[in-house]
DNA sequence: CTGGCAATTTAGACAAAGTCCAGATTGCTC
DNA sequence: GAGCAATCTGGACTTTGTCTAAATTGCCAG
């Protein structure tokens, strides 16, 4: 069993299991942006998120969306990504990786772990500790060459 | 001659040919704002920079300042940090480096260039082409261990 | 059961950061 | 000095997210 679940056929009773493996009381809302979430690897915002939720026909409010990914980034169900400073995303992969961000489409991937390495970290200053390590590798659209 | 001055005795005149430099047009606005950035190395948000171009007696409009710092960054006389989804950091250390960033006092501080080294970079995802490589350390303030 | 109670959810007000716009200013050039 | 393009400006607006106070829900003791 992998850590990061990343089936498309989890049912609600599956759900439930897996947040309460992570400490979370499973309630209707949650269980509902979980489905959502747990149906593969994903970045998304918060408001892909309510978008997606409301579209599967389900009350959920806004408030309740944000609490709840700041609930499951808290439990480390959810990694927050913080590449663009109009929103946040929120990755189903909480292992250790990186991402490529495309700032022309917005779209954010991950970075093939095995194929990044950093090495020499330093010491971090005086008073304070490391908390993680993110290589962002911002992409752009190609341009066509000229012929 | 570095590339990146940090002189604090820097005049209007000074700061001007270094904007034409950058093929700016040195406005009155754009003049005060450069001798508030050009000050020394730092890594502001446009709020501050607001505040300590106010603090300086001079009047320039928060339009001006986002425009300002937008087209700075476009020439390439400043550097956008994009590290917390709240605001937007311009480093005047426009050179190739990295960051740490302590997520409890919200302060942004350079990595010490040759201290970090990032290997094996991967390809772009296709039809994209890498922009920049950026490497963040988050940081906290270190919690005082049990006597 | 059933009232009590804490946790959760909710609508909508609010806040912070940034963008946009239409009119005013500025700085050339002729 | 008029004409003109670039720049600047106040303030409305947008986006993303937080906050609050009231409603709902889920549990549990009695
Ligand atoms: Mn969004
Ligand atoms: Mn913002
Ligand atoms: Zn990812
Ligand atoms: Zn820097």
């Amino acid at each position: 069993m992998s850590h990061s679940v990343t089936l498309t056929t989890l049912d609600d009773a599956g759900v439930a299991k897996r947040l309460c493996d992570y400490d979370i009381l499973p309630t209707r809302q949650r269980v509902q942006i979980a489905r959502v979430l747990l149906a593969g690897d994903q970045h998304l915002c918060a408001d892909q998120v309510l978008g997606k939720v409301k579209a599967a026909g389900s009350g959920v409010s806004k408030a309740t969306v944000y609490n709840t990914l700041g609930l499951f980034a808290d439990k480390g169900i959810l990694r927050e990504v913080k590449v663009d400073p109009n929103r946040v995303f929120y990755d189903t992969n909480n292992s250790e990786h990186h991402h490529f961000y495309n700032i022309d489409s917005g779209e954010l991937s991950d970075i093939d772990p095995g194929r990044i390495l950093v090495d020499q970290l330093p010491e971090a200053p005086e008073g304070s500790v490391i908390d993680s390590v993110e290589v962002i590798i911002r992409v752009r659209q190609q341009s066509i060459p000229d012929v």
